[in-house]
RNA sequence: GCGCCCAUAGCUCAACUGGAUAGAGCGUUUGGCUACGGACCAAAAGGUUGUGGGUUCGACUCCUACUGGGCGCACCA
């Protein structure tokens, strides 16, 4: 159990009244002058029990008595001040080095059946640097909530049976024209990338001119391949994966989509204008009515995005997680509207989208556009400053954060970027720790010092960070603890000496780096970091 | 024009979703290596949280009206 739920409970005996534990909200003061943890109670219940915080702050303070507490303050205009007792903040070093790397797990999630999309880039092209935010903020949720004990899925929906589709054979097919010495134009809304272009060379040095006379759907196929390959072996690399890919052609072939336009029929909301058929998602959440199958015949987009998250939803998952682009705050309401016509539940889908990032050269703004191939890809951006460094970047930072990223900026200042500050604190640990063992300690007798004090209380914290984290799905607060934890050790480190003369006081200081090392790399993990022990 | 998101130190971002004196990094200034790694530490300067109202014990956080930015507003995906 977490330091803050155990808190919840010790207040909640000592309550004169039955509050629910979700109400008893603990926080880690700014001040600790303030305590170790506090409780804002007192204010909550002054309607209820007819009482000013003050007098209600006092008695709860009266009755909690628990060896976990060193002591309870109260403080104006109410506040209740806990104080974690040395020994037991001190138990925890024997705790986190006897847990190792399941140190922070918890079964918070229950096991509950977790669906995450994120990514899902089309085939059409390779990943660049907004694929790379959606792909950290992905990869390190699933990380985060299965650590806290959510079953989670990580999927990746392959839009391969659009117009996109179709726009990529023709260009492909244009370049390989082009390839063979032949007249070729790309369409307006064609791809313009240089990777189309590597795909024209690989199929005029496997084929020749042999394949002049194949129709799109073979020029597409075989972009789809190799650019879903590619896709797959960068996100790979940048050490982001998936259980399940899922391909809205399959959607089509497996009659989903067919069965659910059928009962969208069925649910009364659909209606015939100008030749197409419309939804009236206008009568749930929608500003507009959406159209389904388009006057020539077609489908939109919608439909199958209906059809796979009904699909989600059949797979009995309790909770849906949509990663997308901010770009595609619109098509919210119309989704949800749509899922409820067909008896889903909407409110089980959490959509969480990511502002843009806005790439920098030198103080200007390149645009980015896959049309014109103007791109910077994730793979430029590890190869100029590294996996850690890029994945930090974004994980440090809010979803809804417009962040600005400065290329030029990124590469020359990369030892700048707060991951070598917490690298070097792992560095340092191990360089003292290197093939030496670590004991458990029975009794701590030998740590006074402040600063190893506000470490222990860190450590401790470590496994309500993550809880939260997965819970607010704010990766985010892992990287910012990560930091602080390693600040904290910095400091520590520079003003005691861990290994001396001294046996004991020796034997005790390695168990507490030793623990500043492991919480680092549980935090790490959790972001996807992979720490230095050298630097 | 309508809708969603954002605005915090010179710059890039936090602030535990309503808590106590708004914090870090970079940059600037000052001090610290005969120590287990100086890619570090200690300290200073830097803020009317875009502006005006409101809600309450208490507001960066919630409501409202503005200002300025991003993104949407297809029979595209």
């Amino acid at each position: 159990m977490s330091i803050k739920n155990k808190l919840q409970y010790i207040i909640k005996k000592s309550l004169p009244i039955d509050v629910d534990i979700s109400k008893i909200v603990i926080e880690i003061p700014k001040d600790k002058k303030n305590g170790d943890y506090s409780s804002n109670i007192a204010f909550l219940l002054t309607k209820e029990l007819k009482s000013n915080p003050m007098v209600i702050a006092n008695d709860i303070k009266n009755i909690i008595n628990d060896k976990m507490i060193d002591r309870v303050e109260v403080a104006n205009p109410g506040f209740i001040n806990f104080y974690i007792n040395k020994d037991y903040l001190l138990d925890n070093i024997n705790i986190i080095n006897t847990e190792g790397k399941n140190y922070g797990r918890s079964n918070y999630g229950n096991l509950e059946k977790i669906n995450i999309e994120y990514v899902s880039a089309n085939p059409t092209g390779t990943l660049h640097i907004g694929h790379g935010r959606g792909a950290v903020y992905g990869d390190c949720l699933s990380r985060i909530m299965s650590f806290v004990g959510y079953d989670v899925t990580r999927e990746y929906y392959i839009n391969d049976a659009g117009n996109q589709m179709y726009n990529l054979g023709v260009s492909i097919k244009e370049r390989y024209k082009e390839r063979c010495g032949m007249a070729f134009e790309i369409p307006e809304n064609g791809y313009h990338g240089s990777e189309i272009i590597s795909l024209a060379e690989v199929l005029y040095n496997e084929y020749g001119m042999s394949k002049l006379n194949e129709d799109i759907d073979f020029f597409k196929q075989v972009g789809l391949d190799i650019l879903l390959g590619d896709i797959k072996k960068d996100l790979d690399r940048f050490r982001v994966n998936f259980d399940v890919f899922t391909s809205e052609q399959s959607l089509y072939d497996s009659g989903l989509v067919d069965i659910t336009l059928n009962k969208l029929k069925d649910s009364g909301k659909c209606y015939i204008n100008d030749g197409a058929l419309w939804l009236k998602t206008t009568d749930l959440y929608d500003e507009k009515d959406r159209v389904l199958i388009k006057s020539d015949g077609n489908y939109t987009y919608l439909l199958p995005d209906i059809a796979y998250h009904s699909d989600k939803f059949n797979r009995g998952f309790d909770r849906i997680i949509d990663v997308l682009g901010s770009d595609h705050h619109g098509y919210i309401h119309r989704l949800k509207s749509s899922l409820e016509f067909v008896g889903y539940d909407s409110s089980k889908i959490d959509i969480k989208l990511l502002q843009m990032v806005r790439l920098l050269r030198n103080g200007e703004e390149v645009k980015l556009s896959k049309r014109t191939g103007k791109t910077i890809t994730l793979n430029e951006l590890i190869e100029d400053v590294g996996v850690n460094a890029a994945r930090y970047f974004f994980a440090s930072k809010g979803l809804d954060t417009q962040m600005d990223f400065d290329l030029d900026l990124a590469v020359k200042k990369s030892n700048e970027n707060p991951i070598y500050y917490i690298e070097y604190a792992n560095a340092r640990i191990s360089s003292i720790l290197r093939g030496k063992t670590i004991e458990r300690v029975e009794k701590f007798s030998t740590i006074e010092s402040d600063s190893a004090y506000t470490i222990l209380n860190k450590l401790l914290e470590f496994e309500d960070v993550i809880i939260s984290a997965a819970s607010k799905r704010m990766p985010h607060l892992v990287a910012n603890y990560m930091l602080e934890l390693a600040s904290l050790f910095h400091s520590y480190y520079s003003v005691e000496k861990i290994i001396t003369d001294n046996e004991i006081y020796t034997k005790e200081r390695m168990a507490l780096i030793s623990a500043v090392k492991i919480v680092l790399n549980n935090a790490a993990y959790m972001l996807g970091l992979i720490l230095r022990e050298e630097m």
